[in-house]
DNA sequence: GTTAGCACTCTGACATGGAGAGTGCTAACA
DNA sequence: TGTTAGCACTCTCCATGTCAGAGTGCTAAC
């Protein structure tokens, strides 16, 4: 027998792993599929087309790559990518005036966090030229600061929570009968006394012994149960907002100019169920994570890929920034990208709870 | 000579009107060019073909109606669009059933507006097929009704504004010696001393003859100028935030099918300054108003309408709702359902106001 | 003013054929 | 044993041609 039975996947050569790169980078940078002349043209690779052809046909049986139809080119598979990112986990760094210039644009923003949710997002979009992604830092357990009544009118008040972390919380809570501001404000000091600082669970206990003999002690009741809903929902909500920009970046790229694919993509992130399971193990990890492709459980989704990392303060408040693109992605410089950007996020954090 | 050279424009017969509001359904209905012979199977036009083809010529004379090819059929032009809208002005109106359906689910939501325009942009997407627009009804001048200042940390007080309308302003305020909440407090009560019920026009003088024997003098005056700005900028502002819902159905449209089209009018939604521009003029209408293909400004907007219609109360706070869709949509019924909406939306700023 | 009839035009679907790209296989080579 | 040149093969893509179908505009008759 002339040719030995080949392993179907364990480690690869170098030159096998060398022509593997060579594929993905020029499948990425140009959308077509690449064949073995193409490669020798264009790299040094030191052998023949004919034995990059052997070596082609290995990674193809090895899951790497794939072929559209007989005569075509090679193109990588989801596996393909994620052999080539765990080669690349570090990524590329941002050059450093790239660095520079971004951290100018973040000291020039008005100073508030939703703004820097959504120029993570626009700043993310733009360097990676795909969607932009970023979610708010969201405590394990929301803890009140403090809490504000307003009178809005006869009939109804605003209720207005401050978390510790800044943000803030508004509802709307209708009176039973006609209030004044006066009422309010005594109603809002005595809750502040209960639940600032506390978690939901912590002021369960002290809002049930509520002194009955209070002035406006139903009043006080009520509002302090609405207080607690707000916080209860907000623990439970996984995400509680995405930002999003650049999605245009997406349609951009030639697989989705054919609208149906785009379609998908698109309801797939108004799925908050996977996306905020998602986001929850990124921000579990700890570390740049990428999502390839098929390795998105929606179906919608296995034409794209998601370069997530999580920033904040592990065990107190996380949130999430990172890319959307097509598979067809510049996964280094992406990471690159990313892991800068969450360390900057990490940055703005710190101040907050300096 | 046997027929006479016939007027380009000017006012219709009957007749030709009911032809081209066939077309037109029928176009709507179906995307595709309608010919004579199938305009009188599917009509009781009380014609035969040939009758209807002289003045589907007229019609296309007038500059009604077009046609993409000598052998296809009519297709209505942005002015064919544009006279049948004006003969429909009032909208068909909703359902009973449906009406019912939709105030359950105000009812249903949260107790906040928030959670209404988004309600509203949910529900005209739904009920028209197309992208749902909704805006927060924006006062012409803000007022203040409270400011609190709460200390996020030793360097970091969170500003919070709340409008007489009940809508909230957060900003964060970098203090440049280290603070404690009860000076905040105390600045905070100052403040409200001299902003609250007021524009920004009308605290400014106020501000400007602070006594500097005050405690707290600088970080008041400071905090002031900041409440001033943000203040101006909301006043400056012509439209503070589109919510928008059901993009995906216009996705859906087979004119759109095809990406670069649906590209420039994703893109267009992001032109804040048309947009902005459109829904004042809407709002100092005060009655549904229909953009129509080419009659937008904008060259990406040229295959898509819009219907607007204000809310809110005229000379305080206005904001608007409607939808975008192709110009291929069922005008009647998207009128009509936004004049719904808009009323319903009306009733809830009318809770605010009482 | 309306109609039937007819020639004309254009699209869209389909088949055809050749150029180009790329493969897998084989036999020869170092 | 790995590498290479050569070759037959396959498949896409594009241009071309053909044909049916749909719809028009015109004309002559009613």
């Amino acid at each position: 027998m002339a040719r030995r039975i080949r392993r179907t996947s364990g480690p690869l050569d170098l030159r096998a792993q060398a022509i593997l790169r060579a594929v993905i980078e020029e499948y990425v940078a140009t959308a077509a599929p690449i064949g073995s002349q193409a490669l020798v043209d264009r790299y040094r690779l030191g052998v023949s087309s004919a034995t990059v052809r052997t070596i082609l046909a290995d990674l193809e049986r090895a899951g790497y790559l794939s072929h559209p139809h007989t005569s075509a080119g090679r193109v990588p598979t989801d596996s393909g990518y994620r052999l080539y990112v765990e080669t690349v986990s570090e990524g590329t760094a941002l050059p450093p005036v790239e660095q520079l210039m971004i951290r100018h644009q973040f000291g020039q923003v008005e100073f508030a966090n939703e703004h820097w949710f959504r120029l993570a997002a626009t700043t993310l979009a733009s360097l990676t030229h795909a969607a932009g992604l970023a979610t708010p830092a969201k405590p394990l357990a929301a803890r009140v600061r403090r809490i504000d009544l307003v009178l809005i009118n006869e009939r109804l008040a605003s209720l207005i929570l401050v978390l510790r972390e800044g943000a803030i919380k508004q509802v709307l809570v209708a009176l039973e009968e006609p209030g004044d501001q006066v009422a309010l404000t005594v109603v809002a000091s005595i809750l502040n006394d209960l639940v600032a600082g506390r978690t939901a669970a912590e002021s369960t206990h002290a809002l049930e012994r509520l002194d009955p003999r209070l002035p406006h002690a139903d009043l006080c009741r009520r509002v302090g149960e609405r207080i607690l809903r707000s916080l209860r929902e907000y623990d439970a909500s996984s995400v509680e907002e995405v930002f999003s920009d650049g999605l245009l970046n997406v349609m951009d790229a030639p697989e989705f100019t054919h609208g149906d694919k785009l379609r998908g993509v698109f309801s797939a992130l108004e799925n908050r169920a996977y996306l905020g399971g998602l986001l929850e193990d990124v921000a579990a990890t700890g570390r740049v994570q990428v999502y390839i492709g098929h390795e998105n459980a929606p179906s919608e989704m296995s034409d794209v890929s998601l370069v997530l990392a999580p920033y904040g303060r592990p065990g107190r408040a996380v949130g999430v920034v990172g890319v959307l693109g097509p598979t067809r992605m510049r996964y280094s410089h992406a990471i690159g990208t990313v892991r800068f950007v969450s360390g900057l996020m990490n940055e703005l954090v710190d101040h907050l709870y300096a």
